[in-house]
DNA sequence: ATAAATGCAAAACCTTTGCACGCCT
DNA sequence: AGGCGTGCAAAGGTTTTGCATTTAT
């Protein structure tokens, strides 16, 4: 709790107790959540936070490089406290989306900077498939 | 014209001029545009088609497999005739989506194969910083 | 002839915006 | 006092849906 205070000081960001709890949420959980989600999550314990500070809090955080914003094919955002690039992992079936935690895929603007006059800033990473538990069944 | 019509039946898809259309839009561009850029395009030439048509028939299309649908970080998705995997490339200056033709990322799951238990079944891949032409300036 | 595609309007949905109020310094 | 964050309601923009009409096979 004290630290993320302390990230949103780091970053001139005054500290209020919504943006703590999105900021929580986003970083305790694996599950990179909608903001529509976070919300919900949030509601037994912030009963009175409103879906438009979800949404100004996730763009301030968003702003300041303390989360990442994706889009995976859905209707709507999903957002992640972990900014370092690596892979997600999106089930077709069960439609949850992983982090895929490999040092494999480091570099990749290497690769193709040969094959391109683009100064290339950062790349996001995709694959589909089926989850290990939709698998099995 | 005609090959986009046999494309169309090959696909068990019925022939229409708007589908045809529109897949030529996608097919002969590269801009990747999306479903409203789509209907102002084709306002010339097909102004009676309503934009409700150009969304069904891009569902339709893709379910098809003849086109893909991807999100860039825009507050809309974009199309690709070209369905073979290969990165598109996101200008954060001009907004502009490239494609790259190159085969060395080819295989990308491969490399990451060892580290999942995800069956993956495609990947996409997007990089992002600042076009050639916004270099200059 | 039949089933499907189109066009229009309305609805649904996610996200943003404007503004008043409250909080903290 | 002042600036910023929050909450509410309304608006904005994209996409979907329902239905009558038209079109393709």
């Amino acid at each position: 709790m004290l630290q993320i205070a302390n990230l949103l000081k780091e970053n001139h960001l005054k500290v209020t107790p919504q943006r703590i709890a999105i900021f929580k949420i986003l970083y305790t959980s694996t599950e990179h959540p909608s903001a529509e989600q976070i919300y919900k999550d949030l509601q037994p314990t912030h009963p009175t936070m409103s879906l438009a500070t979800v949404y100004k809090t996730l763009d301030t955080l968003k702003k300041s490089g303390l989360i990442q914003e994706f889009n995976v094919g859905e209707d709507c955002f999903r957002y992640d406290a972990n900014v370092n690039t690596h892979p997600h992992m999106i089930c077709l079936e069960c439609h949850q989306v992983f982090d895929l935690h490999t040092d494999k895929l480091n570099n990749l603007r290497d690769y193709v900077k040969d094959e391109t006059d683009f100064n290339i800033t950062y790349e996001k990473v995709f694959f589909y498939g089926t989850c290990a538990e939709c698998n099995k069944s």
